[in-house]
DNA sequence: ACCTGAACACCGTTCAAGT
DNA sequence: ACCTGAACACCGTTCAAGT
């Protein structure tokens, strides 16, 4: 008599998420997603093939959580609510950045909503060869300010004016500029580094635009 | 009678960057690195305290590869070098990309460079608030993009029409709109991703410029 | 001071076995 | 079909020992 499974395939991914999330990609071991399933090292090897597939789906239900954009909206709000909800899905999971370096081959999720972007475009008076262009931009900037964020010593505004007022002794001597920044920009009252994403965010919408305009030298 | 020693800590991260870029950071162990040097894997404690210090002085290592703008030279000149500069040091290294998340100390080339470009565009009219702006706006867009690069399933031109025609039928089907683009753009003769970047980088020069004439909102 | 080798507590994964 | 447990070849790192 065949036995009703435990678990699943999405049931340990999940768990795999949760595992990552708490202790970052060094903690996500096979032992300790199948210790939070409550079975056997071995029993996951039934749902995924090896522990690189498993990143593989991980890295696919992170993009799962990017809302597409709404190919007829309107482009500007469509890509930057886009740009907005894939910054803050790598912020819950910061240590899929570092893993997607590493996978070439996307998962469905990733390819629909990268479909779902590129029909937002194309419906909206960009070309074939703007749309292109703009792809390339709008994730480099989503994904690298993300990085960024990542590599910040500090979560949040509070701690980071502590951070930089201990460090400012060290800066004043070797590196004038960024103690120049430091004390006159991100040790204001209110700085928050998260802030230089909307900034950032217009510049870039601002070049989309552009390259609808087809005022930029276009390929092809 | 103390001995010389046979290796040091340049010697040791040496090493590593070389496993590194010949199997990326899984075949990087201190085994490894300990047999390209001919030692005991233990030998090499003796100038990194953990694997984790190696891992952060590699970063460093990349960084230092990066040349530094020249304050005083023209701005869009000198910032557009140094982001071609880092994109290339990236692509030399594209382990480097994924190490990057989850190291929050940057090292000494890193923070110098970091100082240089702060440098360039302080003495070229940016205001204290547009250069952190900037600065955010242009290491986005190069982090973004060697991540991209990195990603891409192949690497150079070649490789790229054969792979975008295996999965056409594919393509065709669920995804119309990356076939278009698939068709019309990727498979074009002479087509390179690598060429995006450029285009990219004068919109961002661009967006800089729109930063340096404070046209846009600045906070503080 | 510098290096070695055995050992420990992990890890991903194979395999043979159980229901 | 689904799950288990022992085992294997690794890994980072500790420790005691050698020169």
């Amino acid at each position: 008599v065949p036995r009703r499974p435990q678990i699943d395939r999405e049931r340990v991914l999940a768990a795999a998420l949760e595992v990552a999330d708490e202790g970052g990609v060094a903690a996500l071991t096979m032992r300790a997603v199948a210790q939070r399933l409550g079975t056997s090292p071995m029993a996951i090897y039934h749902y995924v093939a090896t522990k690189d597939e498993l990143l593989d789906g991980l890295v696919d239900l992170v993009f799962a959580e990017i809302e597409p954009p709404s190919p007829d909206g309107p482009w500007r709000e469509e890509i930057s609510r886009r740009m907005g909800a894939a910054r803050e899905a790598l912020r819950r999971h910061p240590w899929a950045i570092g893993l997607m370096e590493s996978r070439t081959s996307p998962g469905a999720a990733s390819l629909s909503r990268h479909e779902a972007t590129l029909a937002t475009l194309r419906h909206n008076g960009f070309s074939v060869a703007a749309t292109a262009h703009a792809y390339a931009l709008i994730d480099s900037y989503v994904y690298g300010f993300a990085l960024q964020e990542a590599t910040l010593p500090v979560d949040g505004p509070e701690g980071f004016g502590e951070l930089a007022e201990q460090m400012m002794p060290t800066f004043d001597a070797d590196y004038p500029f960024m103690a120049e920044i430091a004390r006159e920009h991100v040790l204001q009252p209110g700085y928050d580094f998260a802030d230089e994403f909307d900034i950032g965010r217009e510049l870039v919408l601002d070049a989309l635009e552009t390259l609808r305009m087809g005022q930029t030298a276009a390929r092809g």
